[in-house]
DNA sequence: ACTCAGTTCAAACATGTGTTTAAAATAACG
DNA sequence: CGTTATTTTAAACACATGTTTGAACTGAGT
């Protein structure tokens, strides 16, 4: 276990657990077990810092999802919305494989990159993650051609806060879900309620203005 | 304009802006152009200048949005959930007419309050405000009575994250739609379009488990 | 054994944070 | 007016932040 990836390890659970401006550079090289400057020495800054968490994950990610969207989309039929989204199950799900909390860990911390430092996160998908993002907008308009650009912008965008915003305080939802409904629920369940949900949302019908 | 509006001005603004973390009470107190030592006199901590903040806006918005949702539920035939949905653009909106900029800078601050401070805001919320969301749940459940209080605890929750999480980044998503769409746009429209993504959200079919 | 790049380490740095203090200024009241 | 109470002010406090420094250590390669 080299002093880079315990930085990575330390500093991704806490950025998911309280935010990037929540965590300070001593919690994550304490809790890591290396010395304070190992941060700056081995990423050069705290800003290059949560790229690199962000890019561990979604390095990974990225190109699963793709692959996963292309394929939906080279069927003769048409894909439903149900189907854009399921798509979506399996990449999420594999960051488990990969790294234990993975899936919810990554997910927490996309929510956390939206709303921290400001518009950061979204430069940082939408340039340097741009295939996933046009791959994504291709399957949605395949589904529903009905949809005109604009509006796909809005609900993709309103879909990417569902997602993120539920998985950010999955924990806290999770935890009050198993308390006041009483069975156990983990994060693939949250996954697959919030499926149906935005798939009805982005496939809803076309408001006239 | 006394001291203490002053500062929640100030602190309302900047608070959207930047979120709570993000915001130092210094900046507060620069562009209140008030002593830094106010703050703590009036208010005696950040958290409890972030609570009035809050208050303000939940003091006028709670009545109205609570008595807007019983009065849909007290006719005969049970409103749809576009109605149940509607229900919240008055009394949103009429944050304008109280503040300059109020309904944008109110949910903003929810979503900054959701992400930072983990949960800070829904224990606020559900502790000081439970009417709205009883009457909530209410009207939802009469609009589709079919759905489990499970499920519906879900998709309020999904439906908190679209709203908060559409309109805190409302300001660079509206800039981008502008330059790409080539028509004017503003927060009310966001609200127009947030409406159908939502109400087909929550009245998507009940996925089995 | 010596060198030298790569890495770790304790310490300091400069700056920013929320909060407190005690004196000064202002307002309110008899 | 004079005497309280309220508010404002500048200064300091104690601590946390990201970053830098320069010396110590490590492990190959020659």
């Amino acid at each position: 276990m080299t002093t880079k990836t315990k930085i990575l390890d330390a500093a991704e659970q806490l950025f998911a657990e309280h935010g990037f401006n929540g965590t300070s550079l001593r919690e994550i090289t304490s809790r890591a077990e290396v010395n304070l400057a190992a941060v700056n020495y081995h990423f050069g800054s705290k800003r290059e810092l949560i790229k690199a968490v962000m890019s561990r994950f979604l390095d990974v990610l990225s190109p699963r999802l793709s692959l996963a969207l292309v394929k939906l989309c080279e069927d003769e039929t048409p894909p439903t919305l149900v189907e854009v989204f399921t798509a979506f199950v399996e990449p999420l799900l594999h960051l488990n494989d990969v790294k234990e909390n993975g899936t919810s860990n990554f997910l927490q911390l996309l929510g956390r990159g939206y709303s921290d430092s400001q518009g950061f996160l979204r430069w940082f998908l939408t340039t340097q993650y741009p295939d996933v993002i046009s791959s994504f907008v291709n399957a949605v308009k395949k589904a529903y051609p009905k949809l005109t650009r604009e509006e796909i912008f809005w609900r993709l965008h309103f879909t990417m806060g569902t997602v993120v915003f539920a998985m950010s305080s999955s924990d806290a939802l999770i935890d009050i879900a198993i308390n006041d409904f009483d069975k156990k629920t983990d994060i693939s369940d949250v996954i697959k309620r919030v499926i149906p949900y935005v798939a009805a949302g982005v496939g809803a019908p076309i408001y006239k203005m």
